[in-house]
DNA sequence: GGAAGTACATACAAAAATGTAAGTATGGAA
DNA sequence: TTCCATACTTACATTTTTGTATGTACTTCC
């Protein structure tokens, strides 16, 4: 063990960790459900913008952009008319997508449930 | 196999399902975050609202009443004074802030890659 | 010849989230 | 006796997010 090393532990729960402000664009309203429908296919912009219901385009590309510059999505332009531009994850991206897909499989899958336990 | 089961399969990409909803309510900016600080803990208000450094009392408030009313946070209140109430998470909370810890330490543990990756 | 599709940007407007400050009831500490 | 702590709520102000509409440049379909 170093006594250089670790000085400082990331933890979301700090208000300006940088992990927090990765983890808030990650589970931001649509962040997730990009990560989630981009998981193992590439798609172009209005593939996804019909895939994922409600998104307007200009969240739908505000939210790409955002986690395009955090690194979890990639952008491949093709200098086309009219314009042809290909979306997927990184690496990175694929890591976060399969952590959210299981968080919202677990939803999905249990929501009878769930809704069944709710008393409002 | 019967054909009157599964005529709904709940889809968080779907605008009116219902998964859509609880996931938002789970991902949400506080929601997330009060997922992780009480997960095995059963915390009072102010020790919530200490761990999780930025929020507000109106927020927690409001964030911890939502996660109750779906059924992932349990609230136990005692008649004394000064008031004494204390928080903790449902079997059901207890699943999905496991998902939701995976997914903030996977990306509090790889905060210097992901960093280093970025360009901007 | 006009409409639609493509992947956006931009300006403006509306809606939603969040913060701030104050109030509530009461006991105990200083 | 004034202040603090507790767990909130409520009103109000501000900030942030999100949506709507429009424009662009060019090609293809009808």
């Amino acid at each position: 063990m170093d006594t250089l090393e670790k000085v400082f532990e990331p933890d979301v729960l700090s208000a300006n960790c940088p992990s927090r402000t990765l983890f808030n664009h990650v589970t931001s309203r649509w962040g997730v459900l990009v990560l989630i429908a981009l998981q193992n296919d590439t798609m172009r912009f209005s593939e996804l913008r019909r895939k994922i219901e409600g998104v307007s385009e200009r969240m739908l590309s505000q939210t790409l952009k955002l986690l395009e510059e955090d690194g979890f999505v990639d952008r491949k332009a093709f200098d086309v008319v009219p314009p042809h531009v290909e979306y997927s994850l990184t690496p990175f991206g694929q890591e976060v997508s399969k952590r959210v897909r299981e968080l919202a499989a677990w939803i999905e899958g249990n929501l009878g449930d769930i809704l069944a336990a709710k008393q409002p």
